[in-house]
RNA sequence: GGGGAUGUAGCCCAGUUGGUUAGAGCGCUUCGUUCACAUCGAAGAGGCCACAGGUUCGAGUCCUGUUAUCCCCACCA
């Protein structure tokens, strides 16, 4: 059966099987554990457009890498996703796709519109659920059993007032951003400022008597109509005289105040700016200062309204030109100048938006903000890589109040309720029937930003209010993943919810990972058309292929460039450890157990024994600071340099010839070491480790519950490892010397060696002989050699080949090959090398600045630096 | 304007608290298929570590400046 093994791993075949298997054997499961510790990992809501895309593919990858690393550590491991409610991009999809049925929201009603919005969201955010499978996420028993639709509502309504009853909610008219499209506000964080090309028109605004004027500059000439005051800097000494002063706004009949604030700046435009506090946010704040009334002349969705005058009815934009023009007729525009500005758009819709004044719900954030900016500050929440607190801090120390209404249908409903009879508002977690003093209630129309129910994400998911068990155990929760372009929607604010709601932090770390680009290092995005579909490559290479190249080839916290390549290669090591557990599977026999007895290990069994245990501790190292790319670079390297690159070959001549206890000692030897390396790259490699993991004997039901690694000390053999190193180098060596002098493959050669580790070398002649293409190895201790080289082969020692390495040498009769020119050259340029090595050494060693300063141990390795150096340079020059 | 990065081989990236001859992968050159793997093996070429100063016994690594590229925040009417 063995034998019919495919050459070539085919993932499809392992994949889905494993996957089903896992899930009926409920190894996603988890609950509060007595035994175990527990590990939590907070997961961000999937966006609800049903496609899985690389973000969502590095997030689940990382987050499934440390959960399975975890379990395998004896951890009980849950992470909390969940698909979540409010959403503009979720109320854009369903309406756009209404207006494609040429229906409006308005016309099928609040409650209608809703039921499509959660028809909506359970496809697409099922069918993302569906898609991370194929990824080999392990989320999806915590996936179904909290979800934010389900029990958070109670938790939004809770929170909300306890945070209004605190003062922490107010209602008030603030200037916010609004988009006439979406018709809602949006809070500072979902506004883009893109530089777009304008002018900058110069008005002249003249005095009731025209006997003085004054010319502003704007770049947003509608908003006159809204104008309440002109404003001038207090030390400009042009407009000393005009300060206190009025003016009339043109185009209206409006009389309005010349005031000074310290706001203008006297060297742009002209020095004197239009105050208009309903329509800018700078404007608002003079306004305030210099009690400036704010006028709003704009409607919800755009349009000037009946404080327009004859504009009253037009759009904004239309509007714009319309009044260029007439000021133009009337003498009133004095200059119009090329301008490039940024434009505040829609991060949804992209359209322009408005700053208006307007009655919005808000919350306070600088008290709030305090204890969020402490616990970075005192180290109860870090940072992983740690430059993102400052961008925390950055943002935390500069917050303003979190505008948190939105005018959308879909989301949770603030639970505030008008009375139109005295007028009361009642903030309540449960509906009230009526107002107490007896009137109709009403309840407030707007929803709640996404990001104020995603803020409770830690806890809520967990069933707070209710004091659950997985409440009890698992919060605070232990580590959140997500990508720097969320630290201010989403991770600041759970913070703040974490420590006002539930007193403590609602995790101790955050990991930091970059976004995915394309292989030109571009943002992925629809509008370029290159987006690489993670399920493609799944397709194409195998899961295990495409989380292997997201975790690999960068530093955490950079962006990664992913392309088809990478994930190639990935599926190239794939196929190397296929092919590894193939070629063991060849010799193992059915039901034996393989145990290895020390009293048997070979050398180079002692050298990949204590090679594991080094890979064990430095792959355990880096998976517990959250360095993933090291981590999965480690074991790689391990498995495919090492243990396939030499032990296998070393392997083979027991296995194909040796006896049965050779046999038995070889393949215990690879198996175990095997099998380890299993399960170092499991949480990397799910599928294929798994796979691979079950075609040794002896192991359990799964590896994603098998022990992770221990270093067992019993198996560590530090000194014959070196020793190994050593022949190794001299074995590459005499390769290199194979290759440069272009001897032929079929040539067989003699090789003598000499080392001081002889003894250890005994009976690896075979093994020697077959890696360099010798057909007679001779190893023998220093004395002896060079005396047994000249018996044996005749030739004259300067036609012989001197290979040198550390603590190795080698002698190869090549004579009748040899080139002595060729030969001369090759052994003058390692003399050079070797010189050189030498003068440096030396000129180091007799700087006395180095000798007094540097630390002891570094003194010493340079001085067994030079003394090894000299001792190759000594023998290399006696052949010569 | 404020903040954060980045510049290392043809390409994409590693390089721990300063300490051997700066490393992988892809690509390139040469050689190699009787049995784990050509999705492979062996060997090789290829680097003024952006530039200029400084600190140090010692700098790819630390400091200052210059330059180029990128991101975030704020935003000038």
């Amino acid at each position: 059966m063995s034998n019919e093994m495919p050459k070539q791993y085919d993932p499809k075949l392992v994949e889905t099987k494993w996957y089903e298997a896992w899930e009926r054997a409920g190894y996603f499961h988890a609950e509060p554990n007595a035994e175990k510790a527990p590990y939590c990992i907070v997961i961000p809501p999937p966006n609800i457009t049903g496609k899985l895309h690389m973000g969502h593919a590095l997030d689940n990858t990382i987050q499934d890498v440390l959960i399975r690393f975890k379990r395998m550590s004896g951890f009980e491991t849950l992470w909390m996703p969940g698909t979540d409610h409010a959403s503009i991009a979720t109320e854009v999809k369903i309406i756009e796709e209404m207006a494609r049925q040429g229906q409006t929201k308005q016309d099928i009603g609040r409650e209608a519109f809703l039921e499509r919005a959660w028809a909506w969201r359970n496809e697409y955010g099922t069918a993302i659920v569906r898609q991370l499978r194929f990824l080999g996420s392990s989320c999806d028993w915590a996936r179904e059993r909290f979800t934010m639709d389900a029990g958070c509502n109670a938790a939004v309504l809770k929170v909300f007032k306890q945070l209004y009853d605190k003062g922490l909610i107010y209602r008030g008219e603030r200037i916010i951003n609004w988009c006439p499209d979406c018709e809602t506000a949006l809070s500072d964080a979902e506004v883009e400022f893109v530089p777009q090309a304008s002018h900058l028109w110069q008005v002249r605004y003249d005095a009731p008597d025209k006997s003085y004027s004054i010319t502003v500059a704007t770049t947003r000439p509608e908003t006159i109509l809204g104008d309440t005051g002109v404003a001038v800097h207090p030390d400009d000494p042009r407009y000393q005289h005009l300060i206190g002063k009025t003016v009339i706004v043109p185009e209206t009949d409006r009389e309005v105040p010349i005031v000074a604030d310290t706001y203008c700046e006297m060297d742009f435009g002209t020095g004197a700016v239009k105050v208009t506090p309903a329509h800018d946010p700078n404007d608002f704040l003079i306004g305030e200062r210099c009690g400036l009334p704010a006028l709003r002349v704009f409607t919800d969705s755009g349009k000037v309204n009946e404080h327009g005058g004859k504009y009253e009815g037009l759009d904004r934009y239309d509007c714009r030109a319309a009044i260029v023009s007439n000021l133009k007729a009337s003498g009133h525009l004095v200059a119009t100048k090329d301008h490039e500005h940024n434009v505040g758009t829609c991060y949804r819709c992209h359209n322009t938006i408005e700053t208006m004044i307007s009655k919005q719900w808000f919350v306070s954030m600088k008290p709030l903000a305090e204890p969020a900016l402490q616990a970075v500050r005192e180290g109860a929440i870090r940072f992983v890589p740690e430059r993102f607190a400052k961008t925390y801090y950055n943002w935390m120390e500069s917050i303003r109040d979190w505008c948190i209404s939105r005018q959308l249908w879909w989301g949770h409903r603030i639970p505030a309720w008008y009375c139109d009879d005295c007028g009361a508002m009642l903030v309540e977690e449960t509906a009230p029937d009526r107002c107490p003093c007896g009137g109709a209630l009403r309840q407030d129309e707007d929803v709640l930003d996404t990001w104020f129910s995603s803020g409770l994400w830690p806890f809520s998911t967990l069933g707070w209010p209710e004091a659950t068990p997985e409440l009890q155990y698992f919060y605070p929760t232990s580590t959140l993943v997500t990508g720097y372009d969320i630290i201010f929607f989403w991770v600041a604010r759970m913070i703040v919810f974490g420590l006002e709601v539930m007193g403590q932090i609602p995790f101790d770390t955050v990991y930091v990972h970059g976004l995915v680009r394309d292989a030109l290092g571009r943002k992925m995005s629809k509008s370029l058309g290159n987006g690489i579909d993670p399920l493609e490559i799944i397709e194409a290479y195998g899961a295990d292929s495409l989380r292997f190249s997201l975790v690999t080839g960068n530093a955490s916290g950079a962006d990664m460039r992913f392309s088809t390549g990478k994930a190639e290669a990935a599926r190239n090591f794939c196929n190397k450890l296929y092919n590894a557990a193939r070629f063991l599977r060849l010799s193992l026999e059915e039901g034996k157990a393989y145990a290895i007895d020390k009293a048997r290990l070979t050398l180079p069994d002692k050298w990949i024994l204590t090679r594991l245990s080094q890979t064990v501790t430095e792959v355990t190292e880096k998976l517990n600071e959250f360095d993933l790319n090291h981590a999965a670079q480690k074991i790689y390297d391990f498995i495919w340099s090492e243990f396939c690159d030499w032990s296998i070959e070393l392997a083979k001549p027991a296995l194909h010839g040796g006896d049965a206890a050779e046999k038995e000692n070889a393949l215990a030897v690879l198996v175990h070491v095997f099998a380890q390396a299993m399960k170092l790259l499991h949480p990397f490699m799910p599928f294929i480790t798994e796979e691979l993991y079950q075609f040794m004997p002896d192991t359990g039901q799964t590896i994603m519950t098998a022990a992770w690694p221990a270093v067992e000390s019993g198996l560590v053999f530090a000194a014959d490892a070196a020793a190994m190193e050593q022949l190794m180098e001299l074995i590459r060596t005499c390769r290199n010397m194979r290759a440069e002098r272009q001897v032929p493959p079929a040539q067989k050669i003699a090789l003598f060696i000499v080392s001081p580790n002889a003894a250890a070398y005994d009976g690896l002649q075979g093994h020697i002989g077959r890696l360099v293409g010798a057909s007679e190895v001779k190893i023998s201790c220093q004395n002896e050699i060079a005396g047994q080289a000249r018996n044996d082969e005749k030739g004259t020692l300067s036609g012989d080949v001197h290979l040198i390495c550390e603590g190795i040498e080698a002698f190869v009769p090549l004579a009748s090959l040899s080139d002595p020119a060729k030969e001369r050259a090759r052994v003058e340029k390692e003399i050079t090398r070797l010189q050189g090595e030498i003068a440096r050494a030396q000129s180091k060693l007799a700087n006395e600045g180095f000798l007094a300063k540097a630390p002891e141990k570094v003194v010493e390795e340079e001085r067994m630096k030079l003394s090894v150096l000299q001792e190759m340079l000594d023998k290399i020059r006696v052949e010569c």
